[in-house]
DNA sequence: GGTGGATATTCGACATTATCGAATGACATT
DNA sequence: AATGTCATTCGATAATGTCGAATATCCACC
């Protein structure tokens, strides 16, 4: 782990929770002197990274990651095959849909389709929910064992009433995800929003997305017709990739511990 | 400029540019010893703004990217503001329109709105194109003398045929910009697709974003009236940014040479 | 299915490099 | 107008990242 670049990625870090940092407000999180910051920052700024206030002294995340997002998700093979699939799911279930990929602790969504009912929507790619409230989460997790215990070492944090907090329940959701294929959650990341979810396999077997369904918590439970829909929709995507089977294995506690490969 | 997070900054642009490169042909590409660029990419990677592919050993941007640009733009104060003006000139005008930042020598677009046609579009948020092929970037150019400068220090490279490449001829528009508070261009980034852009101030009255419509060359020249409500889009957001007169006042060249501050 | 080549990855000594503290400069506030 | 806060610059020190060789891993070809 290099220093330097360490330093730099948790000051992103830092931007990204506070919009807006003074070198000293950054100084005192990172616990470092004044000056070294300020030439991380100055680094940084000079790739675009981070910009100054238009005319205040404080910084703030700059252009080019909006530049670099863009041709992240431009790059995912995942994206651009199911983005068809996820359309029609859509369409098939007239309910909003989203495709997600582990970033850490959370699921961040690489993609989203409204409700095709017309209504105004906010486009939702890009955010990011913690994994154990998320029923994307749950999907990613239950198929990724290492992921999960490296999660479960924190407490889980609570985003509304509903959200489990106990590893041991958790657990218990995980192996019964892993073992139907699918995941669900009832409010337990937004209040009056459920979803429901399935894994996306590549090649290998290896689940690298999940798909869901999001549906507001009055028109819960789902229809069946919902679920099978679903199945479908995530098997249609694992096969473009190149799966054989669906739904697909848990993969085998790796002995190369460090955070999973992404795709 | 601290060495580690140049080279790694430059390993980011450069995947930005190939989608997936290996150790070795980073290696190459940045005239460093593998061992090192490992070294780089595992620190990047342990942030995920660096992600390996699913089962190939080559490296592609990480998700961490896509969730601090959406904390960007959601920082962005001129984006916020400026939405429910872009919307009303897309409505009114009957065209697609954009709101761009500047981003070194391109422009990126921070705000996208389609054609209110219904056809189905694109969206164009985060997509960036060449300053000096854009009716924005001629804006935020025309505005910015010192940014315009460093810009021709390199050969402006040709996207069309139409495409203006002779530093004298863009000087000589960028004078006539910021006399009209209007910048105008035909075919210069895509065929078929011309556009129209007016600048955008802040409280300061320096120019931190430009507004502009976009409309196929066959539609070319646009009407009178589109001329003015773009003008009036302009001033609006710019009046709810704090600005008291509009067109905006060119900003003298700093002293203070380097990069212009962004918001 | 076995072998060879290419590529990624690990490790530790060295010297380049970033770090830090003090001094300066800019700003805002009283 | 003066004082405090904060950003910024600069140069010496030693901690840090860099590099090359050795190893492991993966692929492709035979």
């Amino acid at each position: 782990m290099i220093q330097a670049i360490d330093r730099a990625a948790k000051v992103l870090q830092l931007l990204q929770g506070a919009r807006h940092l003074g070198i000293s407000e950054l100084s005192a999180a990172l616990d470092l002197p004044p000056s070294t910051v300020h030439g991380i920052v100055a680094s940084l700024r000079t790739h675009g990274l981070v910009a100054k206030e238009p005319h205040g002294k404080r910084y703030m995340l700059g252009p080019a990651l909006l530049k670099l997002s863009n041709v992240y998700l431009d790059t995912l093979d995942v994206r651009a095959r199911a983005m068809r699939w996820t359309r029609e799911l859509s369409r098939r279930t007239g309910l909003a849909t989203r495709l997600g990929a582990e970033l850490f602790d959370e699921v961040i969504i690489i993609e989203h389709n409204g409700r095709p009912d017309g209504s105004q929507q906010m486009p939702e790619t890009g955010l990011s929910i913690p994994a154990h409230a998320s029923a994307m989460g749950k999907v990613l997790l239950a198929y990724n064992p290492t992921l999960a215990a490296e999660l479960m070492r924190k407490p889980l944090r609570s985003l509304t009433g509903d959200t489990i907090t106990d590893a041991a329940v958790l657990t218990l959701q995980l192996a019964q995800v892993a073992e139907r294929g699918l995941a669900s959650e009832e409010q337990e990341a937004v209040l009056g929003e459920s979803s429901l979810a399935a894994p996306v396999a590549d090649r290998s077997g290896t689940v690298i997305a999940a798909v869901a369904v999001v549906l507001p918590s009055s028109e819960w439970p789902p229809e069946d017709n919902v679920l099978n829909v679903l199945r479908e929709t995530a098997r249609n995507i694992s096969r473009e990739l190149g799966a054989t089977s669906w739904p697909p294995r848990v993969a085998e506690p790796e002995d190369d511990s460090d955070d999973p490969e992404v795709g």
